[in-house]
This record gives C-alpha cells, sequence and structure tokens, in this order.
DNA sequence: GGCAATATTAACCATTTGGTTAAAATTCGT
DNA sequence: ACGAATTTTAACCAAATGGTTAATATTGCC
C-alpha cells in the first residue's frame, strides 16, 4: 500500500547510525551511542549488522554508491562543455545536501584504505573521460582558454565538495544554521558554475 | 653551539604525536601507539603530557596553530585584492605540502568536537575581516565583478584545500606519485590564483 | 491453538585503553 | 663522589568497549 515511511527497525538504525557517525566519526562512535539513539538493545545492532565495520560500511556505501552515480550520469546527456558543468555542479549540490557526510566519509576512507573504494572511484571513469572529451572539444572550437582538463575537473571537485567538508568551519564563522547552510549550498548551484566559466572562457 | 635539531625527548613525543593525530584523528589514536612512535614508554607520555587531551593541544599549538597563522599573516602585507589572493594562496599551498594530512584532519576535529576548535579559528578572524575588505575595496574601486565576498573566500579555501582532503583519489585516478604530487600542488600556486582572478576580474 | 522462525533482550566476556604507582636509572649541582 | 632532583620504566588497575550467548518475546503460518 501506500509506502509510508516504513519504520522497520534496520531503518531506524541505519539513520541512528549515520547521525552518530558523520558526527564523531568510525573510531568515535561508540556502538551503545548507536543503540541508544535507534532505542534498542546493544546486541540487536550486531544482530543487523555483524559488527561495527559492516555498520559503517551499511550506513554509507550503498548511500554513496547511489549517488554519486547518479551525479556523474548527469554528464552522459550533455554534448556541450558549459551545460555539462551545470548539470554536473548541479546534480553534485542537489544529491549531496540531502547526504551532507558523505564527501568527509568518503575522503576518510580513500585516506585509510585506498584500496578499498579503487573499484568505486573506477565507476565514475567512463564519465570522466567524457568529462575531458567535451573540454578537449571546447578548446579545439575555442569557446575556453588553454587549461588542463585535469586540473579544471580537480577545481570543480573542490567547489562542490569544500563546502560540505567544511561545514563545521563556515557554520562556526557564519554563525550559520542548518537552514542558511541548505540555502547556501542551493545558491551555489548557480554561482559555481557561473564562478568556473567565467575563468575559462576564452 | 649551533642549535643542531636538539632532539629532546619531549620534541621526539610532540613529532611522533602530531603524525599519529593527523593520520588517526583524536579518538583514533592510542596512546600506546604514541608511545611506540616516539621510541619511549606509555607512561612517559603521561610525565610530559598529563593526558591525552593535554598532549593533543600541545600537538596542535605548535603544528596547526602556527601553520595558519603564518597563511593568515601573509594576508597582512598586501593592500589590494589580487596580490592578496596570490599570498594566500601560495602561503597555504608552500606550507600545507609539507604537512598534507592537516586539512583532512581539521575538517574532522571540526566535524567531531566544533567547540574544541572555535578558538582556533577565531584566530584568524582578524585577518579574515582584512581579506572582506580587500574584496570590498577591490568592488567600489570597479576591479571586481559583483560578488559575495563570504562565497569567495570560501571558494578560495575550497582550490586550497581540497587537492588534500582528495590526495587518494587524485592518486588513484591520475596514478600520480608522491613527487607528482608535490610538483602539481606548486604548479597550482600559479594556476589557482589566476583562476580565480580571470574569474571575477571585472 | 500450536509451533517454527524471527526479533529482542539482559547478562556476560575478553580485550583494549587511558591513566597510575612505585621502583630503577640518569642527570646535575656541590 | 654523593645525594637530591629529574627522567624513564615495568607492572598494574579500573573503566570502557566491541562482541557473544542463552534465554525470552513476538510474529507468521498451518
Amino acid at each position: 500500500m501506500a509506502p509510508v515511511k516504513e519504520e522497520t527497525t534496520e531503518l531506524r538504525i541505519l539513520e541512528a547510525a549515520r547521525e552518530v557517525f558523520t558526527r564523531k566519526g568510525m573510531a568515535g562512535t561508540r556502538m551503545q551511542e548507536v543503540a541508544d539513539a535507534a532505542g534498542i538493545n546493544k546486541a540487536l545492532l550486531h544482530y543487523y549488522f555483524r559488527d561495527k565495520q559492516r555498520l559503517f560500511e551499511g550506513v554509507f556505501k550503498g548511500s554513496a554508491e547511489k549517488q554519486f552515480g547518479c551525479i556523474w550520469d548527469s554528464l552522459q546527456q550533455c554534448d556541450s562543455l558549459f551545460p555539462a558543468i551545470e548539470a554536473f555542479v548541479g546534480a553534485y549540490l542537489e544529491r549531496v545536501i540531502e547526504e551532507p557526510g558523505l564527501p568527509l566519509f568518503l575522503a576518510n576512507e580513500m585516506s585509510r584504505d585506498p584500496e578499498g573504494l579503487a573499484a568505486f572511484i573506477d565507476r565514475g571513469q567512463g564519465s570522466r573521460a567524457r568529462f575531458l572529451k567535451l573540454v578537449e572539444e571546447a578548446r579545439a572550437r575555442g569557446e575556453i582558454i588553454d587549461i588542463d582538463p585535469r586540473e579544471l575537473l580537480v577545481n570543480i571537485m573542490a567547489l562542490c565538495a569544500h563546502p560540505f567538508i567544511a561545514r563545521p568551519m563556515l557554520a562556526h564563522i557564519h554563525g550559520i544554521t542548518e537552514e542558511g547552510f541548505r540555502r547556501m549550498i542551493l545558491k551555489r548551484r548557480k554561482t559555481v558554475p557561473e564562478f568556473i566559466i567565467r575563468s575559462i572562457r576564452a
């Protein structure tokens, strides 16, 4: 019938775990605290997710693959660079705002175990190649200045990801709220592509 | 009497602790591991630094605060925006390349305990205000387009910090080495200010 | 209703961990 | 050389923590 936010125990656990993990990090999270936050017994955590590592991956890995799959795919429908940049930045910000802990999680996991997420990264390989080709083509048509395509991609990723990673810093500096942060991110859907395109337009 | 890198025990501890803390974070760091890395007994750690929290602060004050103090200070000698951007980006990249784990470490600690590092952030408050003023002035003089100064600062920080935070990802994607990464960062001392200034110049 | 499968809990357990203590080694002024 | 102060260590300890077990409650099926 109507999928009314099915309140299964497993979902309650995942929700609670995500909250605690993003706040305290893998090492700083206590299984007991997750259990409390989910309103269940600690043993039940191990019943649903065998151990801490699996719980951690259960929380982030799935959504990471889903979200970033969509983000990269947003490129596939674009056949010139500027719309591609707009599409990518828009998709990134819109998806990640729904799960703002993802970028920091990914940075940490990559740092701790580079091989572990290699497959995940390679997933975007095709779209990445496509993006680089779009840059070359735009360059050939004289639409943009001479710039290293890989460096451009790094800059785009930087402008997308950093506000999420530095969120607590921004929150402190600008005394920003949850809702204020959201507005800032959504505003960046326009300003970031503009910022980039102004910089590279021939 | 050349000050030949006085190898006092306290310095060995601080050095070892800095390395472990930045790699594993506050919660993930084990006092035993720091002791081992410093080649001393664990009890000696508590002899020099009463507890984990004080050790953490001791390391942090000597390392992160000094580095970022210099980076922010690089602004003080500039009296117009574009040179200020060049100085800031240059100082950031040159200093942080010597301790590439720092940005991710800071992002994590800010996320875990926002209050704990609040004082550290406020340290840069003066320079931050100065930067914002330089932006206003440049805009008043018609040197740059109309842009939210705070958003500009976020973008600058993003372009500086992100390569360090995403290093393992870049390493995997571009098959980059330690030395290659260093070269890329040093090249960005030029390309990043250029990228920014092209985007904001009126 | 009854019974097998699933979900949930309280009580435990082994290990890890931050921190202490008391004794041994070293340094240093005299 | 000697004794006091400082530095260093080995052995401990109590609390916290990830994880297990065995028993209980609940659900779903006939």
